[in-house]
DNA sequence: GTAATTTTGGTAATTAATTACTTGAATTAC
DNA sequence: GTAATTCAAGTAATTAATTACCAAAATTAC
């Protein structure tokens, strides 16, 4: 089975959380950005465990810690903050595999396929910096 | 958190294995939807009774028994077919709900919401006369 | 009526996502 | 140096989706 792209609560809190580093003067840490994205302190440390060691952020341990970008928000695109949490998009059309579909037009009709290219193109074609 | 819209493998076997019986000579079993769209006869068999119970679906035991359909093709719209399994397709931009988001300017542009509309919108525009 | 077939319904195992908890290590402020 | 803060890492609980198994009820074929 293939899956169709969506937006998860994981991947929502990386691209969020991501912009909220970015856009902060000091730190930002794990308890602020759980209460800005309305998410759990501990998703919000398991996703960021993900970017620190993806190398999208730098940790800081402490009082007055949090994390800080590791590059330039220009060189932080969105899909690459998607994938890190995500995997690699797939393109597919259905659940169904061409190979064992027994229709011979899809009944989607590639609505789904546009669904994922439009996604991935959208999150391909922005950075950070579009965000601050 | 609002969920984005997906076509998961339990809603593509309802809405395949709905065409599937709509265009059966016979009467079309479990097993054989479940070869057909490839997935495990168990999960097949728990979708359609779902799909039996809402209506969609008359059931036959014994040998050469199986599922025919309750009403004529043409007055089976897909997009009922899915919310019986999925329940109501919500409208959604982003899992963070406004109220919550930090940003001014959502950072997904209505990609999102799009590729839910859109996905609606199509199954909502077709019957299963449509595939036979 | 008997045997075989098929749905029904219930329970349980599995996997993935999310949430929760706990201990430890690093760092800062004092 | 001590205490407080914060991330790191591991484990476990929870929920949902999927898969698996089993016994019961209904139906057909013979």
């Amino acid at each position: 089975m293939s899956k169709i792209v969506t937006l998860t609560e994981a991947a929502s809190i990386a691209l969020h959380g991501m912009i909220i580093v970015a856009k902060s003067e000091k730190m930002a840490n794990v308890i602020q950005i759980a209460e800005l994205t309305g998410s759990s302190k501990h998703h919000v440390a398991k996703i960021f465990q993900r970017l620190v060691k993806d190398n999208f952020l730098e940790s800081h341990r402490g009082p007055t810690g949090g994390f800080t970008l590791k590059k330039a928000p220009a060189d932080v695109k969105m899909l690459d903050i998607y994938e890190s949490i995500e995997g690699k998009i797939e393109v597919t059309t259905c659940p169904l595999d061409k190979h064992i579909c027994p229709f011979d037009k899809c009944i989607m009709d590639n609505v789904t396929r546009k669904m994922t290219v439009d996604f991935r193109d959208h999150l391909k074609s922005h950075t950070l910096k579009d965000y601050l």
